[in-house]
DNA sequence: AACTGATGTAATCACTGGTTGACTTTCTCC
DNA sequence: GGAGAAAGTCAACCAGTGATTACATCAGTT
């Protein structure tokens, strides 16, 4: 990480950087608000090789969206049960670090108007929905309903955390894990 | 409302039609990719006129913003309960006219980088969640937090609807406020 | 009818942001 | 170590966008 020099060439390390710095930009802004230019500078190399890596401002963020829903479809086990539900989502929800966004559900709810990638938003979305309802055994439409106001609450409980909304966006784990189980059980018990 | 010959001069009612027309492309696109090309387009009107009416850009989109906010809180009456919410909520959800967004909660969801349109933003939502923890008759941090767990919930159902995921884009007000009505329960009962 | 201010139009400007192609530097392999 | 490919940079281009300006038209007044 030492400043003196240029970076050693490696075009896969080169474009997982842009790809994060992306999806912080995407995630945090929305598509129309991001810049290419800052996306690159982020990742500390040239603008044009975003149009070398990726197609396009559209390829890149299509390539954000997918790996986005690859993380959040891959950390939902298969053998989760409702009971599971308040722990991961408030995981999701909290993140890793302080202060960080919740990239990868945000970058669910950014549109670009791109058809392709809304498909895989829509997709992601409509198959959680479906993942939820089959944790409850029912199935039809009324418990994909059911589950997608569980999925609604935790997009809206992202969005006022993000935008800094008080006291919840410093809520931690102690306060948010159980009420979503409140929200859950009643929705799903 | 005759197409035929041009329309009788009135700037109030201009600037009427551009108030709505750029609500509605607002709500939909967001603030970045909304042209104001096209809101002067919807409205029937000449471009320049955004300027002389509004200002900007800017201007247009903090008085379509005030004027949500407006409406939105001029909807809730002084003398609701917890059990009023449901009804309402679903109501604003479902709008009045099928197809159409539900501009008033989109407009709140959006942010166009303008820190006095930021400041009327949080400041809706905000008063918002303080007046439904109000309705329960609790006060403080924790009252605040579970209101703003149904907040979510609805920006949330808001959201997914405007974005037509099926079947919850689709429900209609017997699907809806039943299941509101569990999750309010939950959360404020 | 002439004046005046409000309303509306069309052309233009200045600039931004995505894209492109030529160029330079670094790496790899013989 | 040198040739060729790969990785990265640079400058220019071009479409589109918000803003501005000068001009035209209408309604009401005197």
């Amino acid at each position: 990480m030492s400043a003196a020099g240029p970076r050693r060439r490696d075009s896969a390390a080169t474009k997982q950087a842009l790809l994060e710095a992306a999806r912080r930009r995407f995630a945090a802004d929305g598509y129309a608000a991001t810049y290419i230019r800052d996306i690159a500078q982020d990742a500390g190399v040239n603008v044009a090789l975003i149009a070398r890596y990726f197609g396009s401002k559209e390829g890149l963020f299509r390539d954000c969206l997918a790996s986005s829903a690859d993380d959040l479809e891959r950390s939902v086990a298969d053998n989760l049960t409702v009971d599971d539900l308040p722990e991961l989502m408030t995981s999701h929800l909290t993140g890793l670090k302080k202060g960080e966004y919740p990239t990868r559900i945000l970058m669910l709810l950014r549109s670009s108007g791109d058809e392709r990638a809304e498909e895989i938003r829509l997709g992601t979305l409509r198959s959680f929905a479906e993942r939820i309802a089959a944790m409850t055994g029912s199935s039809g439409d009324a418990a994909v309903l059911d589950a997608q106001f569980v999925l609604a609450a935790t997009l809206g409980l992202t969005i006022l955390r993000s935008s800094g909304m008080q006291p919840l966006a410093a809520a931690g784990e102690a306060e948010i894990t159980p009420r979503l189980r409140r929200l859950i059980t009643a929705m799903l018990g």
